[in-house]
DNA sequence: TTGACAAACGCAACTGGGTTGCGTTAGAGT
DNA sequence: ACTCTAACGCAACCCAGTTGCGTTTGTCAA
């Protein structure tokens, strides 16, 4: 997945670059969507050092080349993700995990019925769901 | 329903203040979800011109109070709603109108499913459409 | 009506995510 | 090896939101 992605991008004539390599390789292995501040965390330990403004840079260009995605969990930082299918995630309040759920096929109809409705050409969403995992309920209150 | 607001918040021991109370009819009156800055907008205008740090803290307030929910547009501001009833929004890519849409029926099934396969307790989330309205559609490329 | 208490306020300084301008470095084709 | 420019690094900046602390002002009870 990461070679057949640099490959692709090398023959579309971008450089494959340290940085842009080893982001590529988080966001293709990450098991959630990383923030900015994530990915620079990193990247400082495998000491390639980056400076914020080639991540946010690198981030916009993966993003035009429709090769990661933003997701909002809605905590004021953008979070990025491989965009090979569409998807949506649910969020745990208390421990942060996340995992994804596939809800497409539920949501096609509705996206129908707002376009006849309202006239709008939907060409996005986004839907995150907030709740608490398996782990974290049962030593909650309540 | 603003004096209805006012007066229940009173009743709990709260105080009515010049702020909250334009803030409430704000957004009682409001067709779209505000962000602090536009209410601060309105607020220099109304001269009552309220400090940045007296809206963000009523907005957390009103939160807590359960009478406004954050609402999340992905343009790294938070917006505010009445919360009286859960809905979802439309909105305009271009134009930046918003329209509400109530989904929940289509949603409960989604939010019970998500419990069974994953285990999670759902609190709440968070569902938005972006897309082109029939205003702007046929300006648009495409 | 006035005095007192604390909720609510204002100000200034700060935080943190994200952006911009500009000079420098280094992939990759020739 | 040479060259061209995509990609990079740095510093300064922007803006939404936060914090600490001293001041004001609703509200209630004397």
């Amino acid at each position: 997945m990461e070679e057949k992605i640099l490959k692709e991008l090398r023959g579309q004539g971008h450089r494959i670059t340290a940085v842009r390599r080893e982001m590529v390789k988080m966001l293709v292995n990450a098991k959630a969507p990383l923030a900015a501040s994530d990915i620079l965390k990193v990247l400082q330990k495998e000491k390639l050092k980056a400076n914020k403004t080639t991540v946010y840079r690198e981030l916009e260009f993966l993003v035009e080349q429709n090769i990661a995605q933003e997701v909002e969990f809605g905590d004021k930082k953008k979070r990025y993700e491989i965009s090979d299918k569409h998807h949506h995630h649910v969020v745990c309040v208390e421990c942060k995990n996340v995992e994804d759920v596939d809800l497409q096929a539920d949501l096609d109809g509705v996206e129908k019925k707002i376009a006849k409705q309202k006239g709008y050409k939907i060409i996005n969403h986004s839907l995150e769901f907030f709740g608490l995992c398996a782990k974290c309920l049962p030593r909650s209150t309540g």
